[in-house]
RNA sequence: GCGGCGGUCGUCCAGCCUGGUCUAGGACCCGAGUCUCCCAAGCUCGUGAUCCCGGGUUCAAAUCCCGGCCGCCGCACCA
């Protein structure tokens, strides 16, 4: 009996990720990269359908995190190497690494300062240098935990790609661990663009790449990869989020800190404005793109109770964070994987790069009324002093800095300038009230980062399944990669050209559309239906009498027949979901 | 990076232990044709693998040995 049926077994044996890239392999969604020279870890390649698949969720995202709201956020472009200056004033160049060092005898390698931290049980080890490693395990005599023996010395490993910029030049440059970087170098310029108003947001989507010692875990953990990202730059004193009103009730579930290291989650489930109010989420920011975030997945076909947002302690935290919430889905393989995060970035990025580019980077912000301040004001009495000091009282007078003159005669009662004693009497003390309309300000930064190579292969696992022993790929509509076939009931009696005729009119109505006229009927269904095609439209000989055509749903297979007349705007509107399959035409059979 | 296991047509697998009969076999897919008035049917024909790469042993290597690459699992790593 077993016998029987032991072909079968191993194929249920395989697991859904197994299953899942041999299919994509096979049908062209996505496979390993460089295969013919034996491939290379960490990289992948999109198939044709993969590539269109990718597209219509980078475009998704667009309408979710960008044209949404129009006028408000933008996208833009910049480029993946920049010069080594960017990343040093990011922190990245310091904090984007890692410190390994490797058991002599054994040849095992630690992160050095968690091994540290275990053996030693010193607390705030990531600080620490090298040297100040090496030392700890200089002293302290530390050795491998598994084998006894001596520790090598402690390497720093970079995760940034290094590069050159220009032929024999000796500029480094480093490919971007993230596209924010790009975002912040041109807040100013976008700012000033977008006709200087906050808040303002800066999208972009585009490849980063990440040096990870060992990727695994296919598609899911990629040294080169496409990162969707806003930078959503707003007052720290006005933290306001204008759509977050919408959102206020929808439900996030979110795994507290305290549990954020545990092996079981279990996520409370608190609305948007409750979690701010009580301070788990800092701004109304935050929370509204974490809701959206949800939202966008859900859309995706990834379920309300697949998902949740993982609080994350200090230490976990990029370097930048002030808060960090990962978004996880669950994964047959792996279980919860990250699939976005939202960093609450405050003003460290534009701050760093206005120390180290020497630019003002604040943003003048205008008071809605104006301010009137008190303010004191020195006039120096030229008489007075010239007739004290003769010839020398020009000079003196003007190196006087009158910002630090009431402080000055707060503190001593004189001012003393180039050996030369000024005293408060010496001046016409002014006081006026000064009407002040604004003032400078460094704008906070939240920001929500989607992995879109991840985003794609949630997306296929919750969308693959079977129906009867035949693979059915369940996309929701709008990110299937081929929205429609049309199919000849069989090839002859001037089917065929019927249904090229039909074809080339929902091509020219933009449609993404297959023509399939080989082998029976039913095989192109369960071609169509395994790339996930939501709707077949089959012609058969009462097309011709009449113009009609049948439309095959590819979840239930159930059919409709409708006039090719109505098709285009039908189907239009079928893809934006503004009608039913049902609502298609009248059930057919 | 370490250890274990693995790598053969597009896919899945047989062959490997016990080298030669393997100019590598099957199934599925794919292509051409045939049949066909709605769900992977049948029939005919066909494309497709220098057996992951490199080296070694041997008269002879898919098969044995060594190194590399890649994949899976465990450990480590995953700002």
């Amino acid at each position: 009996m077993y016998l029987s049926i032991c072909l079968f077994c191993v194929g249920i044996a395989m697991d859904r990720y197994e299953r899942l890239m041999e299919f994509s392999r096979r049908r062209g969604f996505l496979w390993p990269s460089v295969e013919i020279y034996g491939g290379v870890r960490g990289f992948i390649d999109f198939g044709p359908l993969g590539t269109l698949m990718k597209h219509k969720i980078e475009n998704k995202w667009r309408q979710f995190f960008i044209h949404r709201h129009a006028g408000l956020i933008f996208e833009i472009e910049t480029p993946i190497v920049l010069p080594s200056k960017v990343l040093e004033a990011s922190g990245h160049v310091e904090h984007f690494t890692d410190y390994l060092v490797e058991c002599l005898s054994c040849g095992r390698k630690y992160r050095a300062d968690h091994l540290v931290e275990q053996l030693t049980g010193i607390g705030g080890v990531e600080s620490l240098s090298m040297d100040e490693l090496n030392n700890i395990i200089s002293e302290r005599g530390l050795k491998c935990p598994e084998c006894g023996g001596g520790l090598g010395d402690v390497k720093k490993f970079s995760l940034l790609f290094k590069t050159t910029i220009g032929p024999y030049s000796g500029d480094i440059g480093y490919c971007r661990p993230e596209a924010a970087q790009g975002m912040f170098l041109a807040f100013k310029r976008v700012y000033e663009a977008c006709r200087g108003r906050l808040p303002i947001g800066i999208a972009q989507i585009g490849r980063v790449l990440r040096n990870e010692i060992s990727p695994r875990q296919g598609p899911i953990r990629l040294r080169e990869f496409t990162i969707m990202e806003v930078e959503l730059f707003f007052d720290p004193e006005d933290p306001k989020c204008p759509f977050f009103n919408e959102y206020r009730d929808e439900l996030l579930r979110i795994v507290p800190q305290s549990q954020a290291n545990s092996k079981v989650f279990e996520p409370i489930t608190i609305s948007a404005s409750e979690a701010v109010d009580k301070g788990m989420i800092s701004n109304e920011w935050q929370a509204y793109f974490m809701v959206l975030g949800r939202k966008f997945a859900e859309s995706l076909g990834i379920p309300f109770n697949s998902q949740f947002f993982i609080d994350k302690p200090p230490k976990e935290r990029a370097h930048y964070s002030a808060q960090t919430f990962d978004q996880v889905v669950k994964l047959e393989r792996w279980g919860y994987v990250e699939i976005a995060g939202y960093a609450y970035r405050t003003d460290y990025d534009l701050g760093r790069h206005m120390v180290f580019s020497g630019v003002d980077l604040r943003v003048y912000k205008q008071f809605d009324t104006p301010r009137v301040e008190r303010l004191t004001r020195y006039v120096p009495k030229i008489d007075v002093i010239r007739g004290r000091l003769g010839e020398k009282a020009d000079g003196i007078l003007k190196s006087i800095d009158p910002s630090i003159l009431e402080e000055a005669f707060k503190r001593d009662g004189f001012i003393e300038i180039g050996g030369v004693k000024l005293y408060r009497d010496d001046f016409n003390v002014i006081v006026e009230n000064v009407e002040v309309k604004g003032k400078h300000i460094l704008p906070h930064v939240v920001e929500p980062s989607f992995g879109a190579d991840r985003i794609v292969y949630a997306a296929l696992e919750y969308a693959y399944g079977e129906k009867n022993g035949r693979t059915v790929l369940s996309l929701p509509r709008d990110i299937a990669p081929i929205q429609l076939v049309v199919l000849p009931l069989v090839s002859k009696d001037g089917l065929p050209e019927f249904a090229l005729k039909v074809y080339r009119l929902l091509l020219d109505e933009g449609f993404i559309v297959d023509y399939d006229d080989s082998g029976s009927i039913g095989r192109r269904y369960a071609r169509a239906d395994e790339i996930g095609v939501p709707i077949a439209i089959t012609i058969d000989y009462q097309s011709i009498t009449d113009n009609t055509v049948t439309l095959r749903d590819r979840d239930t297979w159930r059919q409709v027949r409708t006039s090719i007349d109505d098709l285009p705007s039908k189907l239009h509107k079928y893809f934006n979901y503004k009608l039913s399959f049902y609502e298609l035409g009248v059930p057919f059979k």
